[in-house]
DNA sequence: ATGTTATTGGGACCGATTCTCAAAACCGAC
DNA sequence: GTCGGTTTTGAGAATCGGTCCCAATAACAT
């Protein structure tokens, strides 16, 4: 609790919601996952993988990019394709809830920002009925905003 | 006009559009080029470099992908990142208008979408609004649906 | 024609991500 | 607590879109 680590932006509850979601798919909630989880969680911005190796040094590159896998699959993390050279990661919406992101241009940074529910509703039930009109089953949308960010004007 | 490639999807003067916005930056719109665009006109839908190749085969990888870098710094095509193995490619909305994308989970495939004016007036205010609140200036968005095709249902 | 500049092709190269495999950590059963 | 079976780890090799290089060629202007 009182290590170095600044650590602990998320409740022990989550991390217990997080072990059963791995175990679902027979993964075990590791020492290195947990860290991993918890770089990810506290940066409260998408991270590429420099950036999780840059927080968590003895981290290994190889069991970092298996274990986004293993996150991913099981539903803890999401991957996003931002277009620049690394893939970005994030807590998944089931447990950070759904928003979208703004994407610098210059620097490939990534921010998070929500909607108000109403737009939000509004976009989910125009996107329905264009997806249905196309024969297409819908699971999720991303809403990007492409721009320059505050440090980059 | 009737020799064997389909050909003709695009005015004589979207040519001259494009011929302008490539000169603008310097360059020529060689055959090549225009074979290109051709083929992305086409198709209705964004495209990998392997479609290229695969509708124009005798084009070559590297100049296909150099052209592809020109164009879109032209302005004249949009690449997508649509997060599979491949980038896709398409006109960009100067030339073919604001529209949106269904993106396949399971093929990959990406097929255009356009939302009514009236919910995208309404997405851009929200988002300008979000946007300006983080002192984040935009230039554009993506909104992607991602589902399961009617081809992969 | 002739010079000048942009473009092409194809192969070498780069770099993010994935794969391999032997060693180490886990976990339940005895 | 330790033995057996299973999962995970780490370090490096391998993969593979995409980019770069450079000599040969096409476009354009004069």
């Amino acid at each position: 609790m009182s290590d170095g680590t600044a650590g602990g932006t998320l409740t022990e509850s989550t991390h217990r919601e997080i072990a059963a979601m791995l175990a679902r798919a027979g993964n075990r909630y590791t020492g290195g996952r947990r860290r991993l989880v918890e770089v990810l969680a506290g940066a409260g911005q998408p991270l590429t993988l420099p950036d999780v190796l840059a927080a968590e040094p003895a981290l290994s590159q190889s069991s970092v990019y298996r274990n986004l896998d293993v996150l991913e699959r099981s539903g803890v993390i999401t991957r996003l394709a931002t277009g620049g050279e690394f893939a970005h990661f994030e807590l998944s919406e089931t447990l950070v809830g759904h928003h979208h992101h703004l994407i610098c241009v210059d620097c490939g940074t990534v921010a998070d920002v929500e909607l108000s529910d109403r737009v939000e509703r509004l976009v989910d039930a125009a996107l329905e009925e264009v997806a249905h009109e196309a024969g297409f089953a819908p699971v999720g949308h991303n809403l990007d905003v492409h721009g320059h960010c505050a440090d980059c004007r």
